[in-house]
DNA sequence: CCAACCATGTAAGCTGTTACATGATTGA
DNA sequence: TCAATCATGTAACAGCTTACATGGTTGG
């Protein structure tokens, strides 16, 4: 791979960046870091950590001073891009852990209106998966499946729904602050 | 690979075999279902499913008559070894689809002694992620975090929480279930 | 001085996924 | 007949993770 892959940097390559830009730290602190915070659960073990990090500073994304590390101007653009990405679908389906880190981490850019914009592409999201479910749930595919099968499902339905409550918690609580702010 | 390796099937491995013990279908229509139901998002693409059902049939776990693919006495005694297993804290925090999964499949060893030591483990499991997760909001970590960051920690939260009620909700459907067969 | 933690790595492999290819069948 | 869907694969690789290795430092 070359440094200008266009898909660079990985999921943890990303969460790696942040931290550093959030506060640089030495490569043995930001291992540490996914020991101890509960949110984005990647191994914390060497192997991982590592080989991530050597990979973001040979794409200049990262750099080390004084045995800390931080984001280059290019690691922050390239964070800042990822952060932006609209909220999917898709990402709400298999990845929703990763659609709320890139939530945490949207303080680094501090823009209320960008954070208004990916809270309410996260509620289409979530509020189309939910919607798919349930029309699931009403079709006859549902029908013919177990109460195991069906309990599974609705398993899913109420995790989406708490999402969606969680989301319009979020947007009301962004527009108090930004009147508070005024 | 050999066919003895101890942690084989994978967890895709699993899914078909379960597919294939519920109703045998041919490697198409097992494919198909990947696309067409909600639960257990792996991919439909032939490059997944083709692969996987070649490597579980050298294995014994599966093997197909008239082009039907139907889970062997192997398959069917790995597949019912997986599902009782008991849930992890580990397993609930990082990949609670999968046991949901489980779950689904689990009728398919009709036994509801085993659903309900499934149900409490996995409620004994969300509830301690949910307890840890509630410490690490009240330890000094949280304190320095940003606004973002405490919301998205919250929605995990709601979400621990959602599954809790869930489980419960189970447990008792499952509870009148055993006395209405009586 | 010995255990425990600090600190940094490499090698191998697992689990899938994407992209590509190919031929048969079928319906409009 | 021409597109769409059926049906089955291979090759390459992404994105980790686990296991292993290795030396320094520090506290009891």
């Amino acid at each position: 791979m070359s440094a200008s892959d266009i898909t660079f940097p990985t999921k943890l390559g990303f969460v790696l960046i942040a931290h550093a830009q959030a506060q640089p730290r030495t490569a043995y602190a930001l291992r540490k870091l996914f020991e101890t915070t509960p949110v984005g659960r990647f191994s914390s073990s060497p192997g991982s950590i590592y080989p991530a990090l050597k990979k973001l500073e040979a794409a200049g994304l990262t750099a080390t001073k004084d045995g800390l590390v931080h984001a280059t101007a290019k690691g922050r653009q390239a964070l800042r891009a990822w952060l932006c990405e609209p909220v999917t679908l898709a990402e709400v389906g298999r990845e929703l852990e990763i659609t709320l880190l890139r939530f945490a981490f949207l303080d680094l850019v501090d823009d209320a209106m960008l954070t208004m914009r990916f809270l309410t592409s996260f509620r289409a999201a979530v509020s189309e998966q939910l919607k798919q479910l349930i029309a699931f749930l009403q079709s006859e595919g549902a029908a013919s499946m177990s109460w195991h099968g069906k309990l599974a499902v609705e398993s899913g339905r109420i995790a989406y729904e708490a999402q969606l409550h969680w989301a319009d918690h979020a947007i009301s609580r962004l527009k108090k602050n930004a009147q508070s702010k005024r």
